[in-house]
DNA sequence: AGCTAAAAGTGACCTAAATCACTTTTCAAG
DNA sequence: CTTGAAAAGTGATTTAGGTCACTTTTAGCT
């Protein structure tokens, strides 16, 4: 466990070093957990208690419209944070499924706590605010490739961006992540 | 000008407090900018120097695509912040276009100030912080309409949640934001 | 008020991608 | 190693929405 504290602290210490103190501090108040492969992270209806940092393994978040599809808003692997960020932050039920395609482990955190750490360690404040914006530059160019590409290219444009994901990953789910037909995707090029 | 600025503080209050010499302090990393009607804010190749903060007006911000169609991104209006987040944050010729729908005026924030009020005052680290994670929830949403819904449901969806931004947009700005043709859009419901 | 230009509406036709139905391949668990 | 299930591939058909071409309406500007 010292080793995947240290993981987090790493990952944490990329933008902004932290004291001693301070990191001891900031390390009591996650909590680990860990989950086998096909079991659920979050479940739509369910209270979010927590945001998960990802220590090891592979999840994908999504959520199933009336006909019983899937759509998949994001897939998590190492180094990723991942929850149901609208229930979580609003503390209301989720809408959303997450669950894992390999055997995972997280570094769990409550609103309360992270609220808790960045109040006081004002370096964690900025780290959230930093990660937050990149993931929002990140979104925005989700959208304008949902917007301004074909199918065909967004799955090109995915290849070159993520290789080590799609071979992680059943196409069937890249597909629903591109917002294609697995059909339609089985199509594509080579 | 004292009752712009006061409209700003206003805006970071909303989060948390700040203390008359806090609030000096950040006050005096912001610059005032006024546009008229058509005129560009960003544009793509040019360097983005600043995020901006607007007091009044509506601006649009969207990329334009190989075959010179235009894709909106975001509207935005009093009290949202717009840039092109990506080439400011990397510091980067920027790719989109940002162009006021009506007369505007903004506060302007560089990348260098942004900093430097953040780690001076841990207040404003925790209001972009808040500020950046809302509007990574909306992206999300957005990208699930985006997969989830048809081209109708996210028209009707969008006429629910911001009434008064349709009442200020042509609709063919509105199909484009939603990723529909001006004329599919004119022929749904009423 | 009158004029121009942008916006919006509409019909006809076209196309990218969805859906359905089935086969083949791959993979994981006993 | 075998076997059942999940994943992937493929053909035929359908459909939501795009494109093109044109008309009508609305809104800004002298």
């Amino acid at each position: 466990m010292e080793e995947k504290l240290h993981l987090l602290r790493q990952h944490f210490e990329e933008l902004f070093a932290l004291t001693d103190d301070q990191w001891n501090f900031v390390q009591s108040h996650f909590q680990y957990k860990s989950l086998k492969k096909h079991q659920f992270l979050i479940q739509a209806g369910q209270a979010v208690n927590f945001e998960y940092w990802i220590i090891k393994g592979l999840v994908k978040a999504y959520s199933i419209d009336d006909k019983g599809k899937e759509h998949i808003l994001q897939f998590a692997m190492e180094n990723y944070w991942v929850s149901d960020h609208c229930a979580f932050q609003h503390q209301e039920p989720g809408t959303i499924f997450v669950d894992c395609l390999e055997d995972s482990e997280f570094f769990c955190l409550s609103l309360e706590n992270r609220e808790k750490i960045c109040l006081e360690v004002p370096a964690v404040a900025n780290f959230f605010r930093i990660k937050s914006n990149n993931g929002y530059i990140n979104l925005q160019q989700r959208i304008l490739s949902l917007l301004t590409m074909t199918a065909e290219s967004r799955y090109e444009y995915l290849l070159n961006k993520l290789p080590k994901l799609i071979q992680r990953v059943p196409k069937k789910l890249i597909a629903s992540y591109l917002g294609v037909s697995r059909e339609t995707l089985s199509r594509f090029n080579s």
